[in-house]
This record gives C-alpha cells, structure tokens and sequence, in this order.
DNA sequence: CTGAAAGCGCTAACAA
DNA sequence: TTGTTAGCGCTTTCAG
C-alpha cells in the first residue's frame, strides 16, 4: 500500500494508539506486568519478558509519554527558553545545557522570546502548563519578565546571562562591568579620547552593566562629555546598524566605538562600511561576543569573549540539582570575559603579527 | 518568608499542584463548570462564571497541559527536530516555522540533533512518546535517520532541506544542483579552471546534490580531471578546515574553491588565511549560504543564498495542512536559490562598484 | 445552564 | 512473581 494520505498511516484499531492493555492482552499479562517490564521497576519472569517484549515489537507499541507524566506527577523534560536564537551567543549556550541534560537523562525543549516579552509570557505559560521539570531563561526584559508563577509552582527556575529578579533565582551571568571596562581601557590606551558605546535596551541587565563598565573608564577622561555618545539599540543587527549611523553622523564623530553584543556589531560594521570609514584608521572597534569568523572580518575584529558553553553548563547543572531537591539559598554564579585583541581596535601599532590575548578581564 | 529553598516555595496543598476541584469547591461549583470557564466551551451563567474566575485567581490555579492533553487525546505542540543549531542556516529555518505555529495557536518545541544520528533517534522517540502534534526534520542522515515510526502512528513528518525516504514524506528543498551548477559555472565563467570542491557528509542529499551540480559545471571543461579537487566534510567549521587545509597542500591546488555550506566555509577561510593565501588571487571563493555578515568578510564573501526563512514557513503550512486532516500525496517543495557575486570569486575584474546579484539560479 | 460520572493511558499500592 | 484496583487532572457525554 503506498503511503498516499500520511494520516491515515496508522497502526492499530482505526482511532487511537496501541495501548499498554493492548499489549498486555496480546502478550496474556496484565498491564502491570508490562509496566514492569517497560520500566524494569520489578522482577518479573524470564519467559513472561519475553513474551511482553515479543507483545511490544509486533504491536509497535510506543508508551504514552503524556499518561506517564500525568501517573508520576513528573517530567524528565528541561524547559530552556532564550531570548534570540538567530543569535550565536545563545546558542552556544544551549549545547552546553544539552549536554548537560543529556547527562541527566532528560530531554530539552528550546523556546525563543526573539527579544519579545509578549512571546516569553507565552512560552513560560506553556512550560507550566506542561509541568516541566526545570526551566533555564534567558530574560527579555528585567522590568517585565516574570518567572515567579514557575517557582510558586515548584519549578525551579535558573536565569542566564541577565540579571534578574534581586537573588530570587539562580543565576549564571558574567561579569560584564569589568570587561566592558577593560574593553574600552583598551581603546583608551591606543589613544581614542573620544568613544561611541552602543548597548542594547536599557532594559536588560547586560546593557545597564556594559554601559556602566564603558562610564568607569570614561570617567577617568579628562573633560569626559559622552552626550552624543551613547546609543540604546534592540541587541540586533539592524539596531546596532541605526545606532552606529546615529553616532557617527554627529558632528563630532567618535574616534573608537564600543558595541554591546555580537549582532549589533555586525549592523555597526554594516553602517561603517557603508559610510565608507577605514577601520581602525577612521573608527577603532571593540565589540561584545566573540564569534566563530570574528578574525575573518574586515579587519579582523576585537571582541570580548565570554565563556558561553560554561554559562549553560553551569546553568544546568544548578538546574539539575534544583530538581534533584537542593534548597539552598540562590547561588549566583559570575563568569570572567576575556578581551581578544584583533585589528579592529589597533590604532599605535599598524599590523600585528599574530592575535593576541590580553588575559582574564 | 524569603525565598530560600525554591522548590519548597508550593503554594495550596503541602504536595502537588491546585487542581480543577480545588477550584471548583472555591467557587463552589462542579469541575465541569471550571472546565467549561476555562474553555469557553459552553454557555455558563455570568455570576458563576465571575465566581470561577475569582477562584481561579486567589488559587493561582494552573490547568495541567499533560492531563489536559491525555483526556484530548492531542496536543497544540510541533516538534521541531534540526540538524544543528550552531549553524545559522537552521536558525533561520526555524524562525519561519515559529512564526507559522503561533499562527496555528500552537507552541514549538525545538531539538538539536547535531548532526548526530543517535541523538536525533532519541528525540524522535521523545516526540513520538509526547505525541506531539507533528513533527518538522532536516535529517542528520539520509541513509540512517527514520521517522516513519511517528507516521506509522498517525503523527505527520515534514522534511526540510534534505532529501529523504525517496517521496514518502512531504519535503521542502532547495534545487541544489542547479544551484551548485551555477555557483561553479560563475567560478568558470571567472577563468577558473582546477576548481576545489568542499561538501558535507556523503549521507546528507544536500553533500550529493551539491556535488553533482559541481560535476556538472565541471565536465563541460576540457580534460577535466576532479582527483584530488573533491573532499567530503562534517558540514561544520573544523571539517572545513581541515578538507580545504588537504586540497590546499596537494601539489596541484586549485585556482578556486567552491564550498558546500557556512559553516565549513568559515573553516576553509581560516586556513586560507593560516596559509598566507589571497583571496581572490591566489585562490577565489564560492560558499553556500548567505550569511548577515558574508559582506563583511575579507573579502566579501560570494554566496549561494537559500530562502531559508520560507522553508521553515511552507514546511510549517504543510505540517499545519496535515494536523488539519489534509491527506493527499506527499508533495515536495523545491524553492530556488540566487548567486550573490562579490569580491572574493571576482578575477577578472578587479573591483566592482556594488554587489551584484545574478538572478534566480 | 449546571452537575454527576466515566475514562484518557499509565503506574503504584496492595493482594494473592 | 503476577494481578487487581485505584486514581493522576482533565473534558465530555448524559441527565436534570
């Protein structure tokens, strides 16, 4: 028979999936016995085994994962729910909570707010409603999120890369005012006076932080005076795009830029082309996120490295502890960035023989 | 009482969750009437229904989704199984589904395979034992990979981007052969004669179709001999790498290098780059997959652009099709893509003035 | 318009 | 070792 209307492919009595009864009929047992053996739970007879798992093959029994959950009040499904992911940064981190989950025996399940609070509302919503063991979140605002209704529900919650909620969850996040700090001390000590800092909404935890790291350098500047300087953007490309043509259209233009996150720097590299500015000569560059082609641009672009794979590990792990019944306190775990120093920011030496790693921020 | 120990932060009943009856005894109603309120699925008078919704919010009362779903006998939820998620190819694909679910009112649950085919097993049985509405796969092989199990059970499976089961399944792809055909020809039509050929995994259509689009641009030269010139990869940034590192050192290279997608692409840029290659000169480029950032490579990058956001979007109507009960054959969707021609496959001229575009390939 | 009762598929307690 | 029974939380007949 060809395979011409999928749907009506089924297996089975006409409606409906083969049953744990079904089994048990097929195999002259009882639905606790298959139960036994589908989940080892309890001895049973060799032959008895046998028999069931014969029962199994030819029906092609699947077990009904929703029935289990709803018998064992409990899932093994991870909920992770990031805030974009066309973005590299966050993706990254979600092999490392793969990893992790799969060492956990569960499974995850991935969302994405696409920076939309409407969007993330949603997702947690369904994540409750399908009572998943854990959630790992990645806020799209930290004024408007809000997972509290998970925890008041027994599920734990742990935050990743923004700051949220003043220690109520378990967080893995980085310490952005350091490196954002030792970024543009960076660009200050190749004698840019003048510097452009482009974040993302002054919203999110990372931006407020980045931006404060860019004012602790600046303000060690004589004469500092960042009006025109500074743009909020949407932490995308097309922001960081409207952002750098923002700056650099004034009619003092910056020397140095320092952009906030890696899609951003992309749209900032965009507009600095399209004005036809030389990097580093015209506008020296130090941008968030390390990327796997960042040495690949045109020239090759400064960027600090957060250690993203970690983030999710960490994460995690904490998540699975949470699960598996710790109560302590919150923890908040903080990762160190590092600076990579490339082309894009060099305006003393010309050329660079090789990149070079300016150590831990 | 402050918030040490998150998983005892329950709120009704020592254990477990605020049920429908907790509910319903509240408002002093039956469970039925809750249900109905929740649903709007029948007439129910205005005082009562005020009352239960009252209820519902001092309880902070969730309805469980597994319940829900085990009595409904379905779920509002896609799954979304792709190949690897580090690569922005797939991302893309997925925001074209997304947007197309939320349309459906239903949720997407999103697994990585990467490009694993053991793990891509566990995750289709994990959606199956889920019974998932249906299910959208860009296959980690097209040889081992196999989800006829979920059809078997009356689950639709929609393929995406490569080719699989030989028209059992509804697909949507690319024309990759002609699409590689033009890309190599563009190579030729350059002055290009010893043309190096990167791909993926032989057990990948994608790798094959692309491979035979370049043999088909390739045969059309004069003592055209591909020892030497074709290298299968990972489809990953290290694969590439290490493929255009082995075709670079052979004691003929090639003039030029045509690669079978992004991510491999960036690998063969860096060890062009390691060896102290110049692009075009010494060696021009052509990679599939238009990237945000492929104009700001150096050079810029002439790239093979795949309508990646509609391929996630027609998958997403077809799989809405299915779940409506729709049941005619399986169709296949093959959408074209476009040669971007930019500075890193140009030798003749020099320097154009604007990227060029050369149509539908 | 509302309530009572049955049952989705599974597992865990209790019997045998 | 195996079977019987009850019930997870919800929706959906069927009565009223």
């Amino acid at each position: 028979m060809p395979l011409h209307g999928q749907a009506s492919q089924r297996i089975g009595r006409g409606r409906g999936m083969t049953t744990i009864r079904d089994v048990a009929r097929h195999a002259g047992v009882s639905p606790a016995t298959v139960s036994r053996v589908l989940n080892g739970s309890a001895k049973v007879g060799d032959s008895v085994t046998e028999r069931v798992n014969q029962a199994i093959q030819e029906l092609r029994y699947r077990p009904n994962g929703v029935a289990r959950s709803l018998r064992q009040q409990s899932t093994r499904v991870w909920g992770l729910l990031i805030s974009d992911i066309q973005n590299p940064y966050f993706t990254s981190i979600v092999r490392g909570v793969e990893d992790e989950a799969q060492l956990s025996r569960s499974s995850l399940i991935l969302c994405n707010s696409d920076e939309n609070v409407h969007k993330e509302r949603m997702y947690l919503e369904v994540m409750l409603n399908e009572r998943v063991a854990g959630v790992i979140v990645s806020p799209a605002s930290c004024v408007e999120s809000d997972p509290t209704p998970l925890v008041e529900h027994g599920i734990p919650v742990v935050v990743v890369d923004r700051q949220f909620g003043h220690g109520k969850f378990d967080s893995v996040v980085i310490g952005n005012r350091a490196a954002a700090d030792a970024a543009v001390r960076h660009l200050v000590s190749q004698g840019a006076r003048r510097i452009g800092c482009i974040v993302g909404s002054e919203h999110i935890s990372t931006s407020i932080e980045r931006l404060a790291g860019y004012r602790d350098a600046m303000a060690e500047l004589p004469a500092y005076d960042e009006r025109g300087l500074v743009e909020f953007s949407d932490s995308k490309q097309l922001g960081g795009y409207e952002a750098a043509l923002r700056i650099l259209s004034r009619p003092q233009p910056p020397e140095a830029l320092f952009v906030g996150n890696n899609l951003m720097a992309v749209g900032a590299l965009e507009a600095i082309a399209n004005l036809g500015l030389r990097i580093p000569k015209d506008i020296a560059v130090v941008a968030f996120d390390e990327m796997a082609w960042s040495s690949l641009l045109a020239p090759p672009l400064t960027t600090v490295r957060q250690p993203t794979y970690e983030v999710g590990q960490i994460a995690a792990r904490q998540l699975a502890a949470r699960i598996g019944g710790y109560s302590g306190p919150p923890r908040e775990f903080v990762l160190d960035a590092s600076l990579i120093v490339r082309r894009s920011s060099l305006l003393t030496v010309s050329k660079p023989t090789a990149e070079s790693t300016i150590g831990e921020v």
